[in-house]
DNA sequence: TTTCATTGGAGAGTGCTACTCTCCAATGCA
DNA sequence: TGCATTGGAGAGTAGCACTCTCCAATGAAA
């Protein structure tokens, strides 16, 4: 396949391609010529996947380059890409161990893990992540307590252990297992987050009992 | 108060409290002489509100800017306010009525709405945001089906319904209600993504047996 | 009363991201 | 032989979110 098949096929312009060819986003083809490189289906799969990831899951292109590092690094295990993934699905975060309610936060989310039975890595950055949406949410007057905090975790766990994982082939091979579970994560997180609103518009509209009121478009659209 | 003690109050810096007052994102103080204005609470709790909507929930200028002038309207009612934030938070997507992929996402999303009883504007672009990551979905050889969305809307119904929505105080004043309302879906999104995460990671270990390969930081990080 | 740092405001400039365009020589199909 | 296509490199662009510079008016301090 040459690279103006492979835009038929992806539907990504050719100066995208190879945009992401220069970037280490797409693996290059194989070369037949000085001026001609094979392209396969595994070029295609890439190319949605990236473009999912960044038109749905609004992802930015390095954060999608780490995950495809780890992916295409034989060295490390499924489980180690799994880590790498979410380390790179993080939000950095700069702790402020001196704030008092950075510890505050840091404690909270530290005894939910415990009373879910979770086991974490301790330097885990999504630990910081969570912590920093509490403090965030302290700092705008609404603190969120431990009672607040755990139905949403079981929630989490729940949808971790009887959805996301479970098309997950881990015993597959890495990469479809990786891709796999990045889409779960980001692609059902995005429904997820539909969903809320939907569900947040149905009952406010149940709450008013009047739908068009709740629902209509805002005075001005773009 | 004046700007430099707004600043101090806010933590945001005077260039980007003047840009946020030339971009509408926060009303201009009272003006007590030509070059003097006087700043309250409000526009600290404003300042607070955005940069928790930036930092933490990732939002552009332009989203937040569209849910304060909903706000900001004293003509719209609370749940008109809900609608105008619902709409502005909707990633923007374009539908493609002509593609039978768009079709049966559109499908399935009306017939989940409609099993969970949930009564929703027909236009609502968070409709077609979640049919479009069903698209994508489908795209990358993982079409979700009814059984495999049904759990997350369940879980979205209990989450609004229980939680998200018990925090809002619809009766009382209006802008305080919708910022509660935004913080919720925006800050407690965040947070339940990295729930999910956790929940993830902790799952993914049980599984393996082995926790450290699975958590460990990938090979460099930033 | 005279400094002189501060203030509000306007405009231009910056850094980053994610492309997108232009150019070019080598190539390979007609 | 002719000529559009290809791969590759570099520069250019658009949008976003600031950030910097400048300025005259001001008001607190000396």
């Amino acid at each position: 396949m040459l690279m103006s098949q492979l835009r038929a096929e992806s539907g990504v312009p050719i100066a995208t391609i190879k945009y992401y060819l220069r970037e280490g986003l797409l693996p290059p083809g194989e070369q037949t010529s000085a001026t001609r490189a094979e392209y396969n289906a595994s070029h295609v799969r890439r190319l949605r996947l990236i473009r999912a990831l960044v038109d749905v899951g609004r992802l930015p292109l390095a954060t999608i380059r780490k995950i495809i590092e780890a992916v295409e690094d034989e060295q490390t295990s499924v489980h180690q890409m799994l880590g790498a993934a979410h380390y790179a699905l993080s939000l950095p975060v700069e702790p402020a161990p001196d704030d008092p309610d950075w510890q505050e936060a840091g404690a909270l989310v530290d005894e939910m893990i415990t009373e879910m039975g979770w086991v974490i890595y301790p330097d885990a950055p999504t630990r910081a992540e969570l912590a920093q949406t509490l403090v965030s949410l302290k700092r705008l007057g609404m603190p969120a307590t431990r009672d607040d905090l755990l139905p949403y975790a079981r929630v989490a766990d729940e949808l971790a252990r009887e959805h996301d994982l479970r098309k997950v082939r881990l015993d597959g091979p890495r990469d479809t297992a990786v891709e796999t579970l990045v889409i779960m994560q980001v692609l059902y997180g995005r429904a997820l987050d539909a969903l809320r609103r939907l569900a947040q518009e149905a009952e406010s509209a149940r709450i008013a009992g009047k739908v068009q009121a709740a629902t209509g478009p805002p005075p001005e659209g773009d």
